[in-house]
RNA sequence: GGGUUCAUAGUUCAGCAUGGAUAGAAUGACUGCUUGCGGAGCAGCCGGUCGAGGGUUCAAAUCCCUCUGGACCCGCCA
């Protein structure tokens, strides 16, 4: 759009000025930046302070004679009608470039009459050679999801609808460690503590109670308990561990059933929330498909890993890293290491061992789309018909993987940056990035509220397996009682259906936008009175600009009208618009550089902030730019056009986000 | 003990990658705005030794070092 043009344009220019010093932009790395003081101009770049040290002089002086002698022999800044008005230079040495708005705003209408609904060029990415996997969620069957799973979830699910608008084909995959110790306890407390699978919605209590919620609160937490006071469970543990390696053993298929039922609770509370999944992974199927032995004498004939005869580590299968030290990937007892086992799924992503999988269909999702799971290759002919349930290609052509992606809390970073030094040393590094954030805690009061003692601790980390955390559907059903009260109280006319419609898009959308807001870096502190805020940096203020602006948009038909009467451009000239106005439309035309910049640094706040910014601008222009009650009918007419162009990036930003659109709130 | 990371307004956080001009939001407090497109809003006001100290630089919230305080990681657990 119009602002990169304008960004390229200065960039060109500045190059021909480096060309006058006999120099290129590979030497002078100089950046066009927008002043935060929004007097100096809309651009300006800091090419004389980089230029001083390599002419030593003052960057006054240099910035000086670009201003004055070299730009002006350009012919981008000579041309009255041109986008740059003027450029200047400041005290210790910027130059700054001011945008025509005349001009501006009449390249503008243009731009939007020809693309009002601001649709991408191409959009056939099946045809791309880049194919981008990212893993998220990854949550353990044997419980619900809880808040700190959420934004996982939710930084995973916005990296790919980033992705996917900016045009890259992308799977997502959720990693199902059906066979691990976690699932070993619910098993324990299935058939040796005598939990009852029966719960059909009402067994355990007169409320309807989700599996998942059952196995995490009921059985995951008492059976931890009982270990304490009955060793005897915990050797029954290391005996259903032992079992599960077995796939046709009872206790296997009995697993299987229990993992299957709480997957599916779990996946209601993901889709729930708007996130959607190509393709299951199953730990068991992994272990089955004897993936590991395959990487393992690659592993061990290549010497990255070594088995000790002495010291502490004898009788282990070792991996030596010159930064972390030792880390064991095979014990003495012959069984795997939690890290050991994530090598050859790593591996699997990145395409680098044959594929030993078909690809089954598990579900139908909200979106529509299939999601598939994982299933061992019973011979060839199934294979390729399992293939072909794809379309003509296969679920994920290991050909084109550019990028594997794993969502992951960073807690874990010091295993992953392990993963990555063997990844490096089998040449397949770069293609295998982790995406780190720090976990959620819960803050005293939501400690409080759950009847939790934090002890001297003002927050607490969550534990599943200690029972401190709150659900995601629990806070989601929070927020909706709250979105409730106040969609109500906002529309009596409204019937309950269509309250508890538009209650549960905010709840969701609010959820998702909180999970976002902050730098990845950040712990979350989740608090349950202040985290579920509809007031302020929230989603509902995004949507609240959004349905004010429908209304309008919907009681006006004139800028229709208009568009279709080609008359953009005719009178324009006479029309003054306001700063308000010109500085809406300008972040309106910054709409493709920002999503370009979340793709870039793999970061979905980069949008939330664009977003957050563009509805206070709207807001903005709302109360100061009136369209059905501006007298004069054409600039009534363009600002309608500048509110329907604002409406489809708000929808477009907010899509990408998992912001419901909606008409009324 | 070794390592990673964080510290910015009363509170929650942007800005730091790639040093640059007057450090920004939100929230809270206070004051206004509704015969005017929906007040989940808008405008105003209050609020800062950017944890402390040193260094590099013409220039440091940003880079380097030290210190203080918090969080996390360092198992033949997962």
């Amino acid at each position: 759009m119009i602002v990169e043009n304008v960004i390229n344009e200065i960039g060109r220019s500045l190059e021909g000025v480096l060309a006058f010093y006999n120099l290129t932009k590979s030497e002078v790395n100089f950046e066009i930046s927008e002043p935060h003081v929004k007097d100096f101009g809309d651009f300006s770049t800091n090419i004389c302070f980089l230029l001083a040290k390599k002419l030593k002089k003052s960057p006054f002086e240099i910035a000086d004679h670009i201003v004055n002698t070299i730009l002006p022999t350009n012919s981008i800044f000579m041309n009255k009608d041109g986008l740059i008005e003027s450029v200047s230079f400041l005290n210790p040495g910027f130059i700054n470039f001011k945008i025509n708005n005349k001009v501006f705003v009449r390249e503008f209408f243009k731009e939007v009459a020809n693309n009002p609904k601001f649709e991408p060029e191409n959009k056939n990415f099946s045809n791309s050679n880049e194919l981008i996997l990212i893993e998220h969620t990854s949550v353990n069957p044997n419980k619900a999801l809880h808040v700190g799973h959420l934004r996982n979830a939710v930084i995973g699910d916005c990296l790919y609808r980033i992705l996917r608008t900016a045009g890259k084909d992308v799977r997502v995959i959720n990693y199902i460690d059906d066979s691990g110790v976690q699932v070993a306890d619910i098993i324990v407390g299935f058939k040796h503590a005598g939990f009852s699978t029966k719960v059909d919605d009402q067994e355990v209590s007169k409320e309807k109670i989700k599996f998942d919620h059952y196995c995490g609160n009921e059985i995951y937490v008492k059976t931890n308990d009982l270990y304490k006071s009955r060793p005897d469970l915990e050797i029954k543990r290391k005996m259903i561990l032992k079992e599960l390696e077995n796939p046709e053993s009872e206790t296997s298929l009995f697993t299987q059933t229990i993992v299957d039922r709480v997957l599916k609770d779990q996946l209601k509370t993901c889709w729930n929330l708007r996130c959607r999944y190509d393709l299951l992974c199953f730990e068991s199927q992994i272990v089955q498909s004897n993936l590991w032995t395959d990487i393992f004498s690659i592993l061990r004939d290549n010497e990255i890993i070594y088995y000790e005869k002495v010291g502490k580590n004898a009788g282990c299968w070792v991996y030596k890293s010159e930064k972390e030290g030792d880390k064991i990937l095979v014990r003495s007892d012959l069984t795997l290491t939690y890290f050991a086992k994530d090598i050859p799924f790593a591996v699997w992503k990145l395409g680098f061992l044959r594929n030993p999988f078909d690809y089954d269909i598990y579900a139908n999702q909200w979106d529509t789309s299939i999601l598939y799971r994982t299933n061992i290759k019973k011979n060839r002919y199934k294979a390729l018909e399992a293939d072909s349930d794809f379309g003509n290609e296969p679920m994920i052509d290991f050909n084109r993987i550019s990028k594997v992606v794993t969502i992951i809390d960073l807690r874990q970073e010091r295993l992953q940056n392990l993963l990555v030094e063997i990844l490096g040393k089998l040449g397949m590094d770069s293609k295998y990035k982790y995406l780190g954030y720090e976990p959620v805690i819960l803050s005293q009061s939501s400690l409080d509220s759950l009847g939790i003692s934090g002890e001297d601790k003002k927050s607490l980390h969550m534990s599943g397996r200690k029972g401190i955390y709150i659900e995601a559907d629990r806070a989601l059903s929070i927020l909706e009682e709250r979105s409730k009260v106040e969609t109500r109280k906002r529309n009596p006319e409204l019937s309950e259906e269509e309250i508890a419609f538009i209650s549960k898009e905010i709840s969701i959308s609010a959820l998702r936008y909180f999970f976002i807001k902050f730098d990845l870096e950040k712990m979350i502190t989740f608090d349950i009175n202040e985290s579920l805020s509809l007031e302020g940096d929230t989603a509902s203020y995004i949507q609240y600009a959004y349905a004010r602006g429908k209304r309008v948009e919907d009681k006006n038909t004139e800028a229709s009208i208009l568009k279709k009467q080609d008359k953009i451009g005719n009178k324009i000239e006479i029309l003054d618009f306001s700063p308000t106005e010109i500085e809406l439309i300008k972040h309106v035309c910054r709409y493709d550089i920002e999503l370009k910049q979340a793709g870039k640094n793999i970061d979905p706040k980069v949008l939330s902030k664009y977003l957050f910014q563009l509805a206070t601008m709207f807001n903005n222009f709302y109360e100061k730019s009136p369209i059905l009650k501006e007298k004069n009918e054409l600039l009534a007419n363009y600002r309608a056009l500048i509110l329907n162009s604002t409406l489809e990036i708000l929808k477009l930003c907010m899509n990408i986000i998992g912001i419901t659109p909606l008409m009324r709130m």
